[in-house]
DNA sequence: TGTTTATTGTCTCAATTTGTAACAATAGTA
DNA sequence: TACTATTGTTACAAATTGAGACAATAAACA
């Protein structure tokens, strides 16, 4: 009773989409990250395009896919295509493990080039799923990842690096945190993209010269001291 | 008499590679375009990627076939992928035009996803070759380029603006200009790239902050005015 | 051989931005 | 009412940038 493989008349062959899906805990910048099944193997979640699908779309969809989530900030930022990412026996592994059948010279095992890109979500709004091949989707913290299949380590490094050269360009925060928050919160969230901390006082005047936030009212949080004031990022014109 | 195409044991299918080849001469900021032989088609140079071969390496073997350089500033930007730019007319017309068999589902009739690249060369340096496709390979203007096939006037437009980000971090200049050049000369490139006027004096300062030129011997120009240093780009440990 | 012209390298001072710390306000606790 | 923890704001120094002035100089010219 082995299942059957989508046909290589569906999807663009060579061409495959790998995510790195960003959160924020809190604390930490976190990413999803897949455990496939019966196998050991860790990876970043991806897929494929379909035929009659714009690449930007199919990148969309999964990511709706995995997380529940729909109108996420996602940005494609690097296309992986060296020789060295071509495993047959890797993709062939996590597919005999699942119970597929797998005709010798199926498309999915051959060469394939990944656009990678990354999403930023809110930690909280979200509920991971796994995908067909999977039995696990996890949180883990971006500095204790597993070991991952391919060049999904690096994939993830590149992605990173992307975060940070935009940090003060885009609304990074509006999309790892609620909807309301604290100059705080915003902070906590630059710094654990960042790595290092940051000062309070310049933060706060440099983030409200950007003109990108409004105030709203205070949160009375239940703590003995001053209350802070709830930030929203404006939305833009 | 007509010609075989490659064929689609040779590249990946699905998958290419566009150019955007920058130069300056002096002036303004220039980029390479092709023109199909008889119709009249005006397109960025590009590629296939070869079955056993990295996406960089096919990249860099095009950049080398219609520059004649090694060793050029390449940087790889988006990847285009929507179902838009699928016209299988276009590739059919090029191809008939150039006198070559067509066979109805041939693989470079069918949808293609593109990698973006833009290298930096020296104007002067250069001897820019057609390809078999095409029968010349012209300077523009950036600000005047004709009308271009499919997306290539959006994929011009973003590298030109990853350009624009890239001028203080990289050593723009170094792929643009002869080894060695004034400090004018290198404020003219700039203007160029960014299409306005700079300050001298802080640009020269800003620079020299950082820390990425060395001075060498003055040019004697045989102009009526005090001679400039040259400079060059510090090589990078 | 001075004098003039065009351009370059450097310096100065003001304007702006950033780093750092101090201080006052305030929500709840003791 | 005093105390604690944290926040918003202000103040001042340090660093960076904007804008112009000025002296140096290579060749042309008188």
């Amino acid at each position: 009773m082995s299942k059957r493989l989508p046909s290589s008349s569906e999807f663009l062959s060579h061409i495959a989409y790998d995510l790195v899906i960003f959160g924020f805990d809190g604390h930490d910048l976190k990413i999803l990250i897949l455990e496939y099944h019966n196998t050991g193997f860790f990876a970043l979640p991806g897929g494929f395009v379909r035929r009659d699908e714009n690449l930007e779309n199919a990148v969309q969809r999964g990511l709706t896919e995995r997380t529940g989530i729909d109108s996420i900030y996602l940005e494609q930022f690097y296309t992986f295509g060296s020789v060295q990412r071509y495993k047959p026996e890797v993709m062939e592994a996590i597919v005999k493990a699942n119970d597929f059948e797998l005709p010798p010279q199926h498309w999915m095992l051959d060469r394939f080039i990944s656009v990678a890109h990354f999403a930023l979500i809110n930690y909280n709004n979200v509920s991971p799923t796994p995908d067909e091949l999977s039995d696990s989707i996890e949180w883990y913290n971006v500095n204790e990842l597993p070991d991952l299949i391919l060049d999904h380590k690096k994939i993830v490094k590149k992605a990173h690096e992307h975060l940070i050269s935009n940090l003060y360009s885009r609304p990074v925060g509006k999309n790892l945190l609620p909807e309301r928050f604290t100059m705080k919160e915003l902070q906590k969230v630059h710094e654990a993209i960042l790595g290092n901390p940051l000062r309070r006082t310049s933060f706060q005047r440099k983030m409200l010269s950007l003109d990108m936030l409004d105030r709203h009212e205070k949160l009375f949080s239940g703590k003995a001291h001053k209350a802070p004031y709830l930030y929203s990022f404006r939305e833009e014109e």
